[in-house]
DNA sequence: TTTCTTGCAAAACATTTGCAAATCG
DNA sequence: CGATTTGCAAATGTTTTGCAAGAAA
C-alpha cells in the first residue's frame, strides 16, 4: 500500500532521530536533534519526512496532550500513559479484554478498527518526590 | 475547589450552546453557534469561557482527531469512539475491567488517575452505504 | 524529460495574551 | 474602589502549502 517515494537522506536522518529517541519526541524536538547531528532540513522537509515515514508505517503519529504530535518509532499495538506531574509518557503493552472491545463494538453498532488509549496518572519517581504542586 | 468567578451571560451563553449540542463543538463551532443565537462574542471570550466552564466541571475540553479541541457536556464518566468515514464521534459509556486497569499499574508504576480512551471505527449508519472511499 | 523531493517563505489555523474599557460587588 | 471580565487585536505555536530549484529514474 505504500511504495510512493524512497527513503532519502533526509527521512533517513529524520527515522533514526526517532527511533533512536527514548522519549516521544515532538517535530520541534525533532529539528533541535537534527541541528545536533549537523543537519538543517526546511520545517515542511520535517512534517514532509514525518508523514511520509508515519504512511509508510515506520514511525505512529502520537496526539496526546498539548497542541504539538509526538511520533514513536515502536510500531506494535501499544498505548500510552502520561506522568501528570513530569510530562513524562511511557508505553503501555497491557492489552484490553477481548471482551470488553466486544462489548462496546455491540453499544454503539460500530466496527472497531482501532484503540487510542491515554492513562494519566503519576510516575513512580514523581510519586517518591512528595507533591510538587 | 472553584469558585473563582461567576457565571457571566457570556459564560452561560457559551454553556448553553454546549449543552444544548449533540455533537462534540469545538470552539469555533460555538462561536458560529452564537452567532445564530445573535451573540458575537470575542473569540478570546469564547476560549476564556471555555476554559472556565471547564476548569469549573460544568464541561469538558476532548482532544480527538484534528488540531480544534471539542466540548462535551456530559461530564460523568465516558469515553469516544469515532467513525472514520463520516466523522461522527459517540459516547461510550462500557467501562473496563478493574483488574486490567490495576494490571497496567503494576506493570508501569504509575498511579492511574485518569483514562482518555478513543476508539475508531465505522459507524453503523457508514457500514451500511457500502465504500465511499 | 518526467516525477518526486527539498528549501524557503508565506499562509492557515487554533489558541493565548496584553491592555484598556466595562462591569460587578 | 478593587477585582474580575470583556473586546479587540496582536502575538504565538504548530502545521500546511505554493512554487521555484534540485535530484533521481
Amino acid at each position: 500500500m505504500a511504495k510512493k517515494g524512497m527513503l532519502t537522506l533526509q527521512r533517513k536522518a529524520i527515522f533514526d532521530i526517532v527511533s533512536d529517541a527514548s522519549d516521544h519526541p515532538t517535530a520541534a524536538d525533532v529539528i533541535e536533534r537534527l541541528k545536533d547531528r549537523g543537519y538543517h532540513f526546511a520545517y515542511g522537509t520535517v512534517y514532509n519526512s514525518l508523514r511520509y515515514l508515519a504512511d509508510e508505517g515506520m514511525i505512529r503519529e502520537l496526539r496526546l496532550e498539548g497542541d504539538a504530535s509526538r511520533y514513536d518509532a515502536r510500531v506494535e499495538e501499544h498505548q500510552h500513559i502520561i506522568c501528570v506531574s513530569c510530562g513524562k509518557v511511557d508505553e503501555v503493552f497491557v492489552e484490553p479484554a477481548a471482551d470488553w472491545v466486544a462489548d462496546i463494538a455491540k453499544e454503539t453498532g460500530y466496527t472497531i478498527e482501532e484503540k487510542q488509549f491515554l492513562f494519566k496518572g503519576v510516575c513512580k519517581a514523581c510519586q517518591g518526590s512528595k507533591r510538587l504542586s
